[in-house]
DNA sequence: AATGCCGGGAA
DNA sequence: TTCCCGGCATT
């Protein structure tokens, strides 16, 4: 209760604009000296009014309609009052118990509050009577709470900017979350938040704090982030307004947040990260001289299963493979279409015109690309790009690659490599140096342009190395006996452990999980 | 020390 | 079969 009557006093010493005495139209500020409350007896109904008494600039004290200020009170700083006002309502406090700390029947000030989300005034004619000094008085005794109040809308206001930055970031190369920091390097970005502090209430860095789990308090491991920070981050907010624990809002936003970990954990190792769109998700088939991109998982598997793989029964006989050959892209806007065509070849980098945030990760991937160098760098190569879930399916399809030559997979031609086209390509273009092979590497990570999760079921995953091996013995004819028997060499790839982590063990392969021959990124 | 995975074993 | 894990080979 008294912090709500506190509140609304909080109106008095506030700054707002009023009409000039002289009527020239141009405002002058003024500070609330006072509220007082015309017709009180219409008390609850509504349409009393107020008066404010304004110590203008000049020193004078001159006494304005509610009307008269209220544009003042918007453009410039009500921050308080407003907030305060959203509080209260929020908490629902009766005009009741305002009466009852003061005197008189205040609530009209509630009331008056609750129409134009102004601040109000609290006070009854005793108020008045020295404004200053009643003034001075409620400040400081509520100081704490206006404080409060403001603090919390601060918040409030920052949420809103962290998440217009996160939406714009979102559009932005790097993946998901953590964008805040794009601009500085990939690994310095964890570091900075941490430094920066996690969240301040006051700061806007709450943008950052807020979201970027990077909580400070995980620096020493990175791998994880701290969702449970940023959890908290809201808590302030929510939880007091609700006056519930909130274990309502803190469920909903974990799972979100958990969601990304994941994701994010997978990219760590790598530390590519792909930047998350808000756009339409749409499965492209990475067949060789295919494309075809369909809205649907199932669409595109079906698509594979019965043209690429040449299978006619249904998803119960797939065993995953298929999961393989197509890979989730996000598109931007549209150019679906646009994609789709060039996406199917390869074109190396130059093609990428499709998304015009591509650049950032390529540029990540494109250092990566150089390390691993050489033809077998299919798997490798990858990583960068896709993060989780990409890596597989874009591996086999270079496996598939490497391995064959006569095969439809190889295709991958570069058929349309176009001058260049514009910007996009930039990126690719310039850093791209890495051997000849590159051009087999990029080809992949090209269609990808979107890349982003992934997500194919990974329970399938498994099937999948299985029939793969058996497409490359075919090709292979006969020489492999080799490897057979003893025990395998171990595989250079990287394994589903590396890639995802201890922490994301549900997404390794089964093979993995049981500790066998990994058969998603078979070398 | 961390990985990859074979050989076994339990459910 | 599916799921695990001891333990050895590799890195």
């Amino acid at each position: 209760m008294h912090t709500r009557r506190l509140v609304k006093r909080s109106i008095l010493g506030s700054r707002v604009y009023a009409p000039s005495p002289t009527g020239d139209g141009a405002p002058v500020t003024g500070v609330v000296q006072a509220v007082k409350q015309e017709n009180r007896d219409a008390s609850a109904a509504g349409a009393r009014r107020s008066v404010y008494t304004v110590l203008m600039q000049d020193g004078s004290l001159k006494e304005f309609s509610e009307e008269e200020i209220a544009a003042g009170f918007n453009h410039t700083a009500a921050k308080v009052p407003l907030k305060s006002s959203l509080k209260n309502s929020s908490n629902g406090a009766p005009e009741s118990q305002k009466v009852e700390g003061v005197s008189l029947s205040p609530e009209t000030v509630e009331e008056q509050r609750g129409v134009d989300g102004k601040r109000v005034g609290r006070d009854p004619d005793a108020r008045s009577v020295s404004l200053l000094e009643q003034k001075r008085k409620v400040v400081s005794s509520s100081i704490d709470v206006p404080h409060a109040r403001r603090s919390e809308e601060e918040v409030d206001m920052d949420k809103v900017t962290a998440a217009m930055v996160l939406t714009s970031l979102s559009t932005s190369p790097l993946v998901r979350s953590p964008p805040v920091k794009v601009s500085e390097g990939l690994s310095g970005s964890w570091k900075d938040n941490g430094s920066t502090g996690p969240f301040t209430p006051s700061s806007n860095s709450s943008s950052g704090g807020y979201w970027s789990w990077s909580a400070p308090s995980d620096q020493s491991n990175p791998s994880t982030p701290s969702p449970p920070l940023s959890a908290d981050s809201f808590k302030p907010f929510r939880v007091p307004s609700l006056g519930g624990v909130g274990s309502g809002p803190a469920g909903l936003e974990d799972p979100s947040l958990e969601e990304q970990d994941g994701s994010s954990l997978l990219f760590d190792e790598p530390i590519p990260r792909k930047r998350k769109n808000s756009m339409k998700v749409m499965f492209k088939c990475l067949w060789k001289n295919c494309g075809k991109v369909l809205s649907t998982a199932a669409g595109i598997q079906r698509h594979i299963r019965t043209i690429h793989l040449g299978r006619n029964c249904d998803s119960d006989c797939s065993d995953g493979e298929e999961d393989f050959y197509y890979t989730e892209i996000k598109l931007n806007t549209d150019s679906v279409a646009e994609g789709l065509s060039s996406l199917s070849p390869v074109s190396p980098s130059v093609l990428s015109p499709p998304p015009p945030p591509p650049p950032p990760s390529p540029l990540p991937s494109l250092t990566q690309l150089s390390d691993s160098h050489r033809p077998p760098p299919s798997t490798d190569s990858k990583e960068p790009h896709a993060g989780g879930t990409t890596p597989l399916s874009r591996s086999a399809p270079s496996a598939l690659y490497l391995i064959h030559t006569d095969h439809a997979y190889q295709a991958t031609a570069p058929v349309s490599i176009p001058s260049s086209s514009s910007n996009s390509t930039s990126l690719a273009s310039t850093s791209f140096t890495p051997t000849n092979s590159s051009s087999f590497s990029i080809s992949w990570q090209s269609p990808p342009v979107t890349f982003t999760g992934n997500t194919v079921s990974p329970s399938k995953s498994q099937g999948f190395g299985e029939q793969r091996s058996q497409t490359i013995a075919v090709l292979s004819s006969p020489p492999r006996a080799t490897t057979a028997l003893s025990r395998k060499v171990r595989g250079e790839g990287k394994k589903c452990r590396k890639v995802y982590g201890m922490e994301n063990r549900d997404m390794w392969c089964t093979a993995c999980r049981w500790k066998k021959a990994c058969q998603r990124f078979t070398d």
